[in-house]
DNA sequence: AGTGTCGATGTCAGTCACTGTCATCCTCGG
DNA sequence: CCGAGGATGACAGTGACTGACATCGACACT
């Protein structure tokens, strides 16, 4: 690996979060967050597909456990629980970081180019959760409707879970939502 | 209006269409279209605020039917239900021209940017149908689940009817995809 | 030690999306 | 005939992102 400093990576996600907290993202550049992290622009690139993404790193896991906890659910479980218990296990992965979820959805919130790039990411949420669910027998659109709507809990409960000052369980917020999903008519 | 030619901005539209289809988003600059539609480049970001949103033009006509429908429903019809209304009146917007509707998906389908420019209209109409919700009484989370519900189905849907060969009514295809989430456990 | 591969970085030049500014030009009302 | 206003053209500038090429240092192999 290095033989410069080590985590370059880590670095300039730091960085980026410092920076866009400070000056807020569009009076942030790419030149500035590279700098902070004590490399070139060009390298932020390598790392980042674009400068929204910095923002995005840990939703690849997300999917992958969402997937996986889908995959190891119950077989006789219907598929909007499954699909619940998969948002619940990829929530796990922010349910002990709370303050760090909180500033960064603030910096999220103000900007619609961040926003735009975090449904992209719930889509691909989705599509992570409807694959997992099609992968047990459940056939479309059930599947992607299950999906879809599991999704939907996910934001709603985070929304809430986020916002709120003494926070509360990432998972009870989830269950909450589902419940009143599934009285909807 | 204009000394110039009218429509100026009709013509940029279909300009940013034909091109796109020709030769791919990406290999279509802002001038290309600007030239095509006899204006200048920057004639073109007055009207747009991006190069993608050329492509979502309509979007806005689609939030307030979608709105003033629900307003319009019965007073006595459940949250989920009269969200549903609301789509349906949406897609009626784009009923009639499933050909153009198939070109222009298949244009979005392609780019990663032009998906997430439309989950970002999406979004807006899950926004526009909680909105037109909470103003006929429903409390939250109950009208962000039911406005997500509905637009989940709208998308899964709409996603169908365009891929079809023969169109089907597109309103059939939503209550079908409704009656498949209403059956979901 | 000597050497060569290889992954990660630096450097540089270039394209294009997008913006601010100012001059210009119809169109309409007076 | 004249002045106000809305829409456009012309132009310069910033910043996101990319491609090409040189470099550096760890590691393996000899």
């Amino acid at each position: 690996m290095g033989r410069w400093e080590p985590d370059a990576r880590g670095r300039m996600i730091r960085a980026a979060v410092e920076l866009f907290g400070e000056r807020g993202f569009e009076q942030t550049t790419a030149g500035h967050i590279a700098e902070r992290a004590g490399v070139t622009e060009r390298t932020f690139f390598r790392h980042f597909t674009d400068k929204r993404e910095v923002l995005f790193d840990s939703t690849g896991a997300m999917d992958r456990v969402t997937r996986e906890a889908i995959e190891a659910a119950p077989a006789d479980l219907p598929p909007l629980s499954a699909a619940l218990v998969g948002v619940v296990a990829g929530g796990d992965l922010l349910a002990d970081r709370h303050e760090h979820a909180a500033r960064r959805s603030r910096i999220i919130e103000v900007n619609p180019g961040l926003r735009e790039r975090e449904l992209l990411k719930l889509a691909g949420m989705v599509t992570a959760t409807a694959d997992a669910l099609r992968a047990r027998g459940v056939a479309e659109p059930a599947a992607s409707l299950a999906a879809h709507s599991a999704v939907a809990v996910f934001q709603v409960a985070f929304a809430h879970w986020v916002s709120a000052e003494d926070p509360p369980a990432l998972a009870d917020c989830i269950e909450a939502a589902a419940a009143v999903l599934r009285a909807l008519e």
